[in-house]
DNA sequence: TCAGGAAAGGTAATCGTTTTCCTATTTTCG
DNA sequence: CGAAAATAGGAAAACGATTACCTTTCCTGA
């Protein structure tokens, strides 16, 4: 199980050479080592009281608005110390006495990826204006990591949880069973434990059908497919959109035409797609790409073979990527309003933690024409 | 100043449509809309001393590895029931007592530049690896915003504060007179009060007279330069750099080659850029822009007058995204290793918390050429 | 034999808040 | 006028951890 890095196994405490050191030792031993001008403390509540000559619970009252308690004539006292002093309430006394705090924990799956640091963003916007703080973990798509976050992240009292992709992991599941604030954004988990009240995104199964659709009605009839790892619900969800869509309409998708890739690196997805799709045969008139970077990667192969999009071949590609229209001007792509999910996460949460009821927050998408 | 949300000056307090709630109306109501199921609170330290048979000093030494106050079959204990019971230490438990927490904020100018973004994602790593948990906080170049994010985080009792990108602001000020914790990354602080021991990036200047080389090496003569708002240390370093080494060469730096852009947006720069000095003459043989956002927007105008890169015109970013090879092949670079800033930045707070000594970390950079 | 130290571990203060009880002092109103 | 109710505010108990200080027991060596 998990322990502190100072009683790490590895680790014999506060042995040192071979010599027990008393914590006592240590600690006399540090002011010497502290810089002079070391920082004064800000002002506690217990300052402001004196300050104001009232009781700390008086200040507290005031501080959190409770205002049949005081005279005005005391609330304006209490205000100017409060001024006069720059105090401002330690959260961690807050949270420790209220049993939660006003910190929210986002676990995104991979932030090197600029979709998921762009959701990032944009939730932190949101959570500040509404009064919460962000802290930011990256699981790298581990079970694991992810675990360590959440537990990390419950040992802060965090409020709430924003998973921003999910992977299986053991306490996940029993996160789910505990009814913590869990909120899925873009992918759901694969247990159908959880409501569908709990997320935030697009639907993405109707996006892949769109995107079908639209090279239907653009008369392509050769379509062809490159998607990342299928264990995300959200890629696999515009895949059976897409191909679903396809075989209705009577053409179906070649599967010569179809490259799985698996792992974070979707560019390269994207330029072993092509590789793989023209050793399997002819290139198809319009390819999906699961996401934007697939399609980066798949058009830098076909750059570098001398094939021109869109003159040879339609690329649609997914997220649309706020740079398309200055570096990708030859890229469709389904365009999710990103920017907004941040108000999304917030609107989210505070209807978990209210249980007023759905949570769900599907927001529309647009296919975005280039080529 | 500051108050909190609840005793705002708009709002009366917990008055109510004309009457005045008591707390404990409310108090009395909430367990109403609890939901039924709610998660039974995580073990505390008294959980484990109970279930273990020991006192809770007992138990926080074990946590804290102390080994020469308790048995060794105390401590065998005391850690079976830690894991039986899965307890974690309540952080804020910690940090109050401790007077100081595990927790750094990173204050970023711009979450939106994928720059910055990937600053922040190779923070967290090496953070959390470090034992540390990462706040993140975008102050839009905001010096309010700053100043408030900056307050909030020490409210939260955060260890160390990193400015990812800084204006000057009053708190700003006040925390370098009280000698917090500041790392600055990427963009020195104007004011001179600071040391230059606190500082993560790379040397600007430099790396500006390297471009201003590297043209001349290519027998590129004439030189332009687009950049964004020299209030940015960073920015005027670089440009400082490019037009020294210029006019030491003996030719200078046409003042029509030069376009200065302004504001978070240097796509638009970029895109302006090219339009302004067409309007003042000929476009340069060789154009170096401060970042690679300027040098897509550049480029995109550049593509739709038909003017072609590298043939017509030599471009010269600074950054070098990790999409460049993929979706830049037309773009040289000055490349930043961003990825390593993540542990510099480790490596800068525990210099400055130890002040063992220097904590300044000027990392190499080095100019990619594609075109 | 016994002074003194080490080993093992408990008690209680403390960090900064919030909130439940209290206790006075006014007000209100019949 | 007097009882009930409202107003104003203080005292103290949490919340979950750390740590200075104390107590008990056992062992060592002069």
């Amino acid at each position: 199980m998990w322990f502190p890095p100072a009683c790490e196994e590895g680790s014999k405490g506060l042995v040192q050479s071979g010599v027990l050191i008393d914590k006592t030792t240590i600690m006399t031993k540090a002011p010497d080592h502290q810089n002079p001008a070391k920082s004064p403390k800000p002002a506690s509540i217990t300052a402001v009281a004196r300050h104001a000559g009232v009781s700390i619970a008086t200040v507290s009252r005031i501080m959190n608005g409770i205002v049949n308690k005081s005279s005005p004539a005391t609330q304006l006292r209490v205000k100017a110390a409060v001024e006069e002093l720059g105090y401002r309430p330690v959260t961690h006394g807050q949270s420790l006495r209220r049993g939660e705090s006003r910190v929210v924990s986002i676990h995104a799956v991979n932030l090197a990826n600029p979709t998921m640091a762009a959701i990032a963003a944009s939730a932190e916007t949101a959570l500040r204006e509404a009064g919460y703080t962000m802290v930011l973990c990256d699981t790298h798509d581990q079970p694991d990591l992810q675990d360590t976050t959440l537990l990390d992240m419950r040992a802060h009292l965090v409020r709430g949880y924003v998973l921003l992709g999910t992977i299986d992991s053991a306490q996940l599941a029993q996160f789910q069973n505990h009814r913590e604030a869990l909120l899925y954004v873009n992918r759901r988990p694969h247990g159908a434990t959880s409501t569908p009240d709990d997320f935030v995104g697009i639907d993405n199964k109707a996006a892949g059908a769109a995107v079908a659709t639209y090279f239907k009605q653009r008369g392509l009839h050769h379509c062809g497919l490159i998607h990342g790892a299928l264990h995300s619900p959200a890629t696999s969800d515009r895949v059976d959109g897409y191909t679903g869509t396809l075989s209705e309409t009577g053409q179906g998708l070649n599967p010569r035409h179809i490259f799985a890739g698996q792992g974070l690196n979707h560019l390269q997805i994207g330029y072993d797609g092509i590789t793989d799709l023209l050793q399997k045969g002819a290139l198809p008139d319009a390819l999906f790409c699961s996401s934007d970077l697939i399609a980066y990667g798949a058009h830098r192969k076909l750059s570098e073979l001398g094939i021109q999009v869109p003159r040879d071949i339609v690329l649609m590609g997914f997220d649309d990527n706020p740079l398309n229209d200055w570096i990708a001007p030859w890229l469709n792509s389904v365009s999710v309003p990103y920017p907004k999910f941040g108000q999304a996460i917030v609107t989210g949460l505070e209807a978990i933690w209210n249980r007023g009821d759905r949570g769900a927050q599907i927001l529309p998408f647009t296919i975005v024409e280039r080529a």
